[in-house]
DNA sequence: AATCCTTGCAACCGCGTTATA
DNA sequence: CTATAACGCGGTTGCAAGGAT
């Protein structure tokens, strides 16, 4: 019953990889493929378990791997991916062509992380933190006003990526200048922070979407979604917009534009 | 120069999901 | 439908390299 009995690991090496191993498993791919990873290994002639060969091939020697820095439009997409999909890198990954989830888990635990933290942004919850608000402004007010705006952010992007699998990758093409605050590490101040968040990203993911899109967005805006339903707008003294609102439809592009200026005068 | 500490990343491990008999 | 093994994913570890003391 069942698949045939799983791999006898008594022997098989584990460690570091050499370059004889690697030039073994690139040859056998490149000649047959993988097929099954199971059976790979005694195939190729390699002392290794197929698990441990499918990790080597996927994260190192496959050919259509980008290796080295990532860029700012990268990182751009792994921050806004992970304030949506939290810690599911293959997610991620999918939206970054050429990289690897490992690459990427690696990336974000060891810099993006940081990076947020210092900025005062809770990278669990990507929300600012409060204290690094009010010692910004000294304004609660603003606080909450940066908190709504977060979690618009992060609804927002959700929509998206709900709407198509590549919109996310588009758009953070079309913001070149999104996250400055973010990527530039020694000028890392709140104003740069709220200009991340303004940089005219939601009013032109909007303006890109086609109407069905727009529509289905709004259809989804007024269902009970968790997110939206803590999305009053906290500020009386932004204008009347309200996103987490689902009479917001009416609203025009010009007053969402209106919005994140206000948004950009409290923080600067 | 030697030692300790920190950082970055490749690789492993465990577990949930999927496929198969 | 059930049992079982393979697959794939995310968390974690271990080690090499570089920096600090």
């Amino acid at each position: 019953m069942g698949r045939s009995p799983c791999c006898d690991k008594v022997g098989l090496k584990k460690g570091p990889w050499t370059p004889e191993e690697d030039q073994k498993l690139l040859a056998y791919i490149e000649q047959h493929g993988h097929g099954s990873w199971r059976a790979l290994p005694a195939k190729a002639g390699l002392q290794r378990c197929g698990k441990s060969c499918r990790l080597r091939w996927i994260n190192y020697l496959r050919p259509d791997i980008k290796r080295g820095k990532f860029s700012l439009q990268e990182e751009q997409t792994i921050i806004q991916l992970h304030a949506l999909l939290g810690n599911r890198w293959s997610g991620i990954a999918a939206h970054l062509p050429k990289r690897t989830d490992n690459e990427i888990k690696n990336y974000w635990n060891t810099h993006l992380k940081k990076r947020l933290n210092k900025m005062g942004i809770d990278p669990v919850t990507q929300k600012p933190k409060t204290n690094a608000l009010g010692s910004a402004t000294g304004n609660p007010k603003d606080a909450a006003t940066l908190s709504h705006m977060a979690q618009w952010e992060s609804a927002r992007l959700e929509a998206e990526a709900r709407l198509s699998p590549t919109s996310t990758l588009n758009f953070v093409e079309n913001t070149n200048t999104l996250a400055n605050g973010l990527i530039n590490e020694n000028s890392m101040e709140l104003h740069e922070m709220g200009a991340w968040f303004r940089q005219d990203s939601s009013y032109r993911a909007v303006e890109n979407m086609n109407m069905e899109d727009y529509s289905d967005m709004m259809v989804w805006e007024s269902g009970d979604h968790q997110q939206w339903s803590s999305m009053a707008a906290p500020a009386e003294n932004l204008n009347e917009t309200s996103y987490g609102n689902s009479s917001s439809s009416s609203s025009s592009l010009e007053e969402n534009r209106n919005y994140w200026n206000n948004i950009l005068n409290l923080v600067s």
